[in-house]
DNA sequence: CAAGGGACCTAA
DNA sequence: TCAGTTAGGTCCCTTG
């Protein structure tokens, strides 16, 4: 679309009322199945809803519904859906919360409407607040009021472009045609509602009806009593090849393999006699399962038995369920994905396989949860969940055996989860390691039963292992890679609680480390970086701090940095609160000696006005003055705790591992130089004026029509 | 100062 | 009324 070119059709109106009228007038007329917002609450239809109510007593949930009823009550308080959609509901329409959908859709320090834009559209616009647009409406001239006219259309039409590119409209429609469930449904409910919906669809023509136990049978089913393998890696730096193995869809797939389900189970086995144990063993989900002694003989050649001694037919007797469904589900995902390939020009045709391709994935990752949702589960059955995943816990412990035990291969499985193996080549090239690893998958495949597959993923050529699910390395998926692609797992760098100048500094120095292999020059960046910390040569917007905020869950007392700084907002400003769910950024500024952490955060806002305090180089000027009088009391962020706490820390786990201690480097820094450095910068901050101008000038100007903008 | 609990966030 | 799971690491604060 040619966004500059629309000539928008304008219609004027000579009071709130009347505006009201048209947006109702609007919605009645084009009859829209979907309403969207950003934010459906506090601003856009909450906002407008809540307005008409408190102004006008005009319920326009009412109004907007496309059926009439009697019985609306206005907003109601519903605590499911101030977590999930949106508190209140049209009847005939669905309500899209913009924020939220992203929320669950990518992963972003802030869900602010700019970044998110920044994010999917890559294209950064502009934040007003809403007295300095409000200001312009009513006093500006007719260009600025334009300007807050255009502001907002383009605003509107950016939550379009949002979910255009995000697929989300698409994707949500094929995953309601394959779970059969409806549009609505796909976005607010769990997965065991998908899962059974599914299901269901298998059980009829066989005449299956799902039990439904009740809340409190459900919370007198035993506990789980088995758990995956997760390793203690062998933690260190790796220069030689790394390889990484995993099993496709474990659970899946030993389900289909071993024929594990509801619908084919027969109880547990006497491991010694090969018989029945007592009855009170008997238990099965929330029932008793006693198939007689003679039936069972009959089936004695037709059992599977598992390893925490269930029984289970096998599929020549009766096809299980789940395997029918879990099989139907992975042969139509190759099927999809096949066709997808062969599709590769046709880009809408092809977005709408992907999204097909991904329900089926979702589908079959969820099925082994709803068999173990003990917490919330409708039919949970602990016996299967746990015979799938001691099956599969076995299948990786053979592997491994297996792995180390080849004596050809020279390999040395150094870390494993669930579902995984990293084999450790020493003193093997890259290419030698694809051989082995194809070599691996090979063998391991061929020990199990069809579908289980190990599939080799990668090499990382070098890395580090830290600690269990705590690794990073250089990743080459194919041997023909030039050039390989920085990966992390569960460390800083790709964590959301701490700051971003630790996640680029960690990121620098791995890649540093794995290129040269040379500790000093890891050390020499360090310390180029921790100098420009400390004489405030670097951007402040890598030290903002963001946490997720769930207010009305907190233990008394025990409130997140984020909810603290969330809730000072709103002594403030009431409708400041945030959505459940946002997340809320801050900084933490330097205090007294004893000043507890949670006592010294603030929003960035506040710390970038008090320290920049106004928009005319005039004012600045003044307000060196005053700093020359009042130094003191200026705000400035705390480096030492950033440097001692946030960054330190995360690289100490990682260096120390190469005998390397990171906390020294940092002590070793000329102490002298350290305070010059540092009485360097107050200088520059409040005596050479013309830097601090540039400063200004630098961060001030707006980045979208370079302009000096009023917001922080 | 160590231990333990709460809160966050991530891997699988 | 609406709800997949467990494991694991880390920080901060309180308590003994």
């Amino acid at each position: 679309m040619q966004q500059s070119k629309i000539a928008y059709a304008c219609q004027y109106a000579d009071d709130e009322l009347q505006l009201l009228e048209l947006l109702l007038e609007k919605v009645r007329y084009y009859d829209p199945d979907l309403l969207v917002g950003y934010e459906l609450h506090n601003s856009s239809w909450g906002y407008v809803i809540e307005r008409c109510m408190i102004k006008y007593e005009i319920n326009l949930i009412e109004e907007f519904s496309r059926i009439k009823r009697n019985d609306t009550a206005a907003m109601r308080s519903d605590s499911w859906g101030y977590r999930k959609a949106a508190i209140f509901r049209i009847v005939g329409r669905h309500l899209l919360n913009v924020w939220r959908i992203m929320r669950s859709e990518i992963d972003l320090t802030s869900y602010r409407f700019e970044n998110i834009a920044f994010h999917l559209l890559h294209t950064r616009i502009p934040h007003y607040s809403y007295q300095t647009l409000t200001n312009w409406y009513t006093s500006g001239g007719p260009t600025l009021k334009e300007k807050v006219c255009r502001y907002f259309l383009d605003r509107v039409q950016k939550n379009l472009e949002l979910l255009d590119v995000s697929n989300m409209i698409s994707r949500t429609t094929e995953s309601a045609r394959t779970f059969g469930i409806d549009f609505y449904s796909v976005m607010t409910r769990g997965s065991q509602f998908k899962v059974e919906s599914m299901m269901l669809r298998i059980a009829k023509p066989e005449n299956f009806v799902l039990i439904s136990p009740s809340r409190k049978q459900v919370g007198e089913m035993s506990a789980a009593e088995c758990l995956p393998l997760v390793m203690e890696p062998i933690s260190q730096f790796y220069t030689s090849p790394v390889l990484v193995l995993d099993f496709q869809s474990l659970y899946p797939s030993v389900m289909i393999a071993y024929n594990y389900c509801y619908s084919t189970c027969l109880g547990k086995v006497d491991t010694t006699k090969r018989d029945f144990v007592k009855k009170d063993d008997l238990k099965y989900g929330m029932d008793m399962l006693d198939i007689p002694s003679d039936i069972l003989q009959l089936m004695e050649k037709h059992i599977n038995v598992s390893p925490t001694g269930l029984m289970f037919v096998k599929p020549s007797i009766r096809k299980s369920l789940l395997a029918k469904m879990l099989s139907e589900i992975l042969d139509t995902r190759v099927m999809v994905k096949r066709t997808m390939s062969e599709h590769e020009n046709d880009k809408g045709l092809h977005r709408l396989l992907d999204a097909r391709q991904l329900g089926l994935k979702f589908l079959a990752n969820v099925t082994y949860g709803y068999t173990s949702a003990t917490f919330s589960g409708r039919m949970p059955a602990v016996e299967i969940a746990d015979s799938i995943v001691q099956t599969g816990r076995e299948t990786l412990e053979r592997a491994i055996e297996v792995i180390n035990k080849t004596e050809k291969w020279k390999a040395h499985v150094v870390y494993g989860d669930t579902d995984s193996v990293f084999v450790h080549l020493p003193g093997r090239t890259r290419d030698q390691a694809f051989d082995i690893g194809n070599d691996i998958a090979d063998t391991i495949t061929r020990m199990n039963p069809v579908p289980v597959k190990l599939k080799f993923e990668k090499v990382y050529h070098p890395c580090v292992l830290v600690t269990k699910k705590r690794y990073v390395g250089y990743k080459y998926e194919d041997r023909d890679w030039k050039e390989p692609q920085f990966e992390a797992k569960g460390i800083e760098t790709v964590r959301r609680d701490g700051i971003p100048a630790t996640q680029k500094m960690m990121e620098k120095s791995l890649r540093i480390l794995f290129e040269t292999k040379d500790i000093s020059q890891v050390k020499s960046y360090l310390q180029d970086q921790w100098m420009s910390i400390l004489s405030s040569r670097v951007s402040e917007q890598d030290f903002i701090l963001a946490q997720e905020v769930r207010l009305g869950e907190y233990k008394e007392g025990y409130e997140s940095v984020g909810a603290r700084v969330a809730m000072e907002s709103m002594k403030l400003d009431p409708r400041a609160e945030p959505q459940y769910g946002d997340r809320i950024p801050y900084v933490i500024v330097a205090r007294g000696p004893n000043e507890k952490l949670r006592d010294r955060p603030m929003t960035p806002l506040a710390y970038m006005s008090d320290r920049y305090v106004s928009k005319h180089v005039v004012f600045l000027l003044v307000k060196y003055f005053l700093n020359l009088v009042w130094k003191s009391s200026s705000l400035r962020l705390d480096s030492e705790y950033y440097i001692r706490k946030q960054i330190i820390p995360a690289l100490e786990r990682i260096f120390n591992l190469c005998g390397v201690d990171v906390a020294s480097w940092y002590s070793q820094m000329p102490r002298r130089k350290q305070a010059l450095a540092y009485s360097v910068s107050q200088l520059a901050e409040y005596s050479n004026n013309s830097r601090t101008i540039e400063q200004y000038y630098s961060s001030r100007h707006c980045i979208v029509c370079r302009k000096i903008s009023d917001q922080g």
